[in-house]
DNA sequence: CAATAGTTGAGAACCAGTTGCAACTGACGC
DNA sequence: GCGTCAGTTGCAACTGGTTCTCAACTATTG
């Protein structure tokens, strides 16, 4: 674990940003979460942890995370920005209407329609957004 | 035109929604437009043919719409909502990055596909958000 | 260890959207 | 046509999420 988390805060380092104690904190807390938080929910469990962070760090430090490509900010339906690390490999997400829970997938051949789609109309994907709003049967 | 909006305006007096002259002029500009305008743009366009709107009219009005069906929601990231008329079939939107522009597209294998794999997951789509950030070749 | 450019905390500001309330007005019945 | 009254409006105040300002701090490099 720590291994893993001084490579990363080196390969931040590299890229010219500084690891602060908040910082580490939150690749900590944003790496030991296995769910989609938002701001002020990864805020109240950096500060549980004992570390001592604003929510205006929070902030800073998720956009400053994500122009790193470390992280991935998920916007849906009016709720507020909700937050994933970036490491695994690409998926869209289904969520649950009635529980809020949210379900990550893949599937490739949607991922080649859309590209075949843009293509048809001369155009490149930059990046995607797929949710499926989804009730259990 | 007239007697377009007449039969719309009917229908939604017949669902106990009251047209007053603020929401006939939505109406209309809703109509006229055929971008995907914001709420404040809504407004000024309103505001601009005469009619006498506040904002936090149009605000009401649009949910009012929406909730009877006449148009849809979109939101795309970080920017205000927009709306569009809800008289045309189902489509998913392209959005030109360098742009702005907004394009409809519609494909059933894709719509197809979501289908599917919500089944295979033991759910059932409520509905579905499929947008595609894209760069002109 | 000193220098310094980037980072932080606190609170104010911001922005899109919502709401409370008193004044108003469509739609229905007569 | 005209009164009735629940639904609608405008304004201004408010909300919730997010960003900014600025003085004090601190991680990094030489």
């Amino acid at each position: 674990m720590t291994g893993r988390a001084t490579k990363l805060e080196q390969a931040l380092r590299q890229a010219g940003v500084r690891v602060t104690r908040q910082r580490a904190a939150l690749l900590r807390v944003i790496a030991a979460a296995d769910d989609h938080p938002d701001a002020a929910e990864l805020h109240a469990r950096a500060v549980t942890a004992g570390a001592g962070v604003s929510l205006a760090t929070v902030y800073r430090t998720l956009t400053t995370l994500q122009a790193q490509g470390v992280i991935d900010k998920l916007e849906f339906q009016g709720e507020p920005a909700r937050w994933e690390a970036a490491d695994q490999r690409h998926h869209d997400h289904m969520i649950d209407v009635d529980s809020g829970e949210v379900i990550e997938f893949t599937n490739d051949r949607i991922e080649r329609l859309q590209a075949e789609i843009a293509a048809e109309m001369g155009y490149d994907i930059v990046h995607h957004r797929l949710e499926l709003y989804v009730r259990r049967r």
